[in-house]
DNA sequence: GTCTATAGCGGGATAGAC
DNA sequence: GTCTATCCCGCTATAGAC
């Protein structure tokens, strides 16, 4: 255990995303890592500390996976599978939803500037899909109706909605909307 | 104050749409009806009957809604416009999500069986949408790639994920993602 | 940096009077 | 059906020893 605070954060976002973040305690983080609550107020002194730093780190992690996505390739299909490649990643630690769509949730009990991150976060994802689409459509190798932008929010939402209801069922939800999303951009 | 049991069911029903199962408490109910805990709990003895009664009564107004939207119309845009009207009442009740996404959201700290109610009422909703997208296929009113399943999957993944998302944005996001998913439905 | 101990609050729930 | 009173628990958070 060599850095205990990156450890506690790790988890803790771990929790927020199965637990949610109402849901999830100190006793939580506790009885995972084997240490007493008030060694972990000692590094995080309030769970809304906590929260926000869960929230920074995601964001900043989040933004910079979508720059190496898009810095690999230009192709508009290969940019997408990247995203969905890392939608996946989120699923396949476990039971895991994505950390806005958790936040966005309990967005009324949840300390403002916590919603003001996963808020900014979405953005920064929509605009990030708005030009992967919007590059298709261009060169032509996708194809639908309306505006890069509204497209690339409803991809968002079908997502965000996909992580949640993937965990209720048994059967690949998340495989079955990826791929009707794609259906809905072929040529 | 005619029917105590209905009003309690009707609140809890809220508070569950917009704190989440884990956030709401029997002192929130006391506080907004003006009756002591202890009198909540001499309808609903628990927390856990109290959701699970919110959850099927929920389930049995969905159900009801959506049939009688199916025997207003044969026309397959017009019954889909029905389900959006039904999303759109949802949301301007007030900052409320779909009790499906936000027991989804707290999926792992949900009794099972609320869970598993939430989990029955998508699959009734999804399958009353794939009715809908594939008459409008069949009869050319609507085009889209993939089988309508899949297509209606997508569809509610993408009203739950813009219902949680338009609480956080002051844009019309919901309106935005209805706009998107006719567009993508559009000959 | 981690511990013990404890404070203070709010949660779900019950007993029993009215 | 509603009340007062109470129980026990888990939560967030702090003080102070090691």
């Amino acid at each position: 255990m060599k850095d205990r605070k990156a450890e506690i954060l790790e988890l803790a976002t771990e929790l927020i995303q199965t637990k949610g973040y109402s849901a999830f305690s100190y006793q939580d983080l506790s009885d995972r890592l084997g240490i007493r609550k008030a060694s972990i107020h000692h590094h995080y002194p309030t769970k809304e500390d906590l929260g926000k730093a869960v929230l920074a780190h995601y964001m900043e992690r989040a933004k910079k996976n979508l720059q190496v996505v898009a810095q690999t390739s230009d192709d508009p299909w290969q940019r997408l599978d990247g995203f969905f490649e890392l939608v996946r990643g989120t699923q396949q630690e476990g039971d895991r939803i994505c950390c806005i769509g958790s936040v966005y949730a309990a967005l009324t009990v949840v300390p403002q500037e916590i919603g003001e991150t996963a808020s900014h976060l979405a953005q920064f994802i929509v605009s990030w899909l708005s030009e992967v689409l919007g590059d298709g459509k261009k060169e032509g190798s996708m194809a639908f109706n309306g505006k890069p932008e509204a497209q690339a929010l409803a991809v968002f939402c079908a997502m965000q909605g996909a992580l949640q209801m993937d965990r209720a069922e048994s059967g690949g939800i998340l495989d079955s909307v990826m791929g009707q999303v794609r259906e809905n951009l072929s040529v």
